[in-house]
DNA sequence: GTCTATACGTTGATAGAC
DNA sequence: GTCTATCAACGTATAGAC
């Protein structure tokens, strides 16, 4: 009995690979869109289809399913989401390191309104799809967070503030631009939010809390 | 030719009038569930008359359609909004009226989660079913909110904050507590936000937002 | 006023030709 | 790998019996 040996290949980029790539791509771009606009339930792979301009077919190849596709987005997401956070450090100048924080979350909320949304759709909506990012990692990760601002608290550089609630307050304020540009623009008569918008927004925000906390802005 | 005079009916209370306000209220209540759970685009007929225990073809009856109910669910939100926001005056103690509001807000966070969920989703969607809400009154009425805020400035009252922005971090602060409630629990490890959580929240918001802006907390 | 039965479009998903 | 054709389930809405 024989084995086959198989045929020499020539190593190529797979052409596949490419189109893979590319479609898989579209259709993320795409979901984004809607599942930004409708949340989970609303969107539809159809409408996902035709404007990733794909046969809803290919949806159902690449992804397995609506929930494959909308939990492969929320990744996409959560990825980014927290790198900005775990920059905080307890040897930081407070002023210098939440300054700095308020400025890179308004700036993720400036240039990923989408992805802030989708989380905060999917939040409002239960958060049932995040179950697995809320574990318990999770929740010792926040601990540690909150951690440094108790150690500012402690060493005496910031007011004795609740840290838990800073954190929030710190998350509410810099994403209600993402999530809330809609209102924003209406009651302002703006047609969309400026960069500039979004610098007067994180001065704002940085003269207020830095001085609630005893802090002095820097420069 | 004769005309059949209608037969006297003594003037009792209508079963038919307190049918329809039961059965509104019940549709209502279950509407407001599933909206804030899913959206316009995501919420079903079929799952609202299961909860709310009615044929579904009894809230066509009630409300001509899926839009009409949604709208009837909004107006009823929008009614209660603003109406702590009015309360707010230039000639108020600046200290005593903002505390009072923050923790009017979070009572109203408290009480109405779904409410304001249901708002920040249409917010979130476009919010194109507010568009009448938004109109140019919306406008005017909100500078005249903003100028009570310059007022307090220009009088020095409080530090040369951006009004507007300030409004902003009012509402985003204060409404994160009821739209990421579910985010809230989970990285705190409760189950619900108590009415004390609420009330340190207010505590902690008061404190940071009122020395943000120059003032003193008062009592 | 109320509810059963049903019309008819859209949904997510798949089978099978290319 | 890709796409056309199709399915069963579910969507909103209504007609008409009671």
């Amino acid at each position: 009995m024989t084995f086959e040996v198989p045929a020499h290949r020539p190593h190529v980029a797979k052409p596949a690979g490419r189109i893979r790539q590319k479609n898989e791509q579209a259709i993320i771009q795409a979901a984004e869109d809607e599942f930004a606009r409708h949340g989970f339930k609303g969107t539809s792979m159809n409408t996902i289809a035709l404007k990733a301009g794909l046969p809803k077919a290919n949806l159902h190849y690449y992804f397995t399913n609506k929930l494959g596709l909308y939990v492969a987005v929320l990744s996409n997401i959560i990825e980014l989401w927290d790198s900005t956070f775990n920059a905080l450090s307890a040897d930081d100048d407070p002023a210098v390191a939440l300054a700095h924080y308020i400025r890179a979350k308004m700036e993720f909320s400036r240039r990923n309104p989408q992805a802030s949304r989708i989380f905060a759709m999917e939040i409002i909506s239960g958060g049932h799809c995040l179950s697995d990012y809320f574990s318990q990692d999770y929740r010792e990760w926040f601990k540690g967070r909150a951690a440094v601002f108790q150690h500012w608290i402690d060493s005496g550089k910031i007011d004795p503030v609740d840290p838990v609630h800073l954190i929030f307050l710190l998350w509410g304020s810099t994403q209600h631009y993402a999530d809330f540009a809609t209102q924003i623009c209406q009651v302002t008569g703006r047609s969309r939010l400026t960069k500039q918008d979004m610098e007067d927004a994180s001065n704002n925000l940085i003269h207020i809390i830095l001085k609630g906390c005893g802090l002095t802005p820097p420069n």
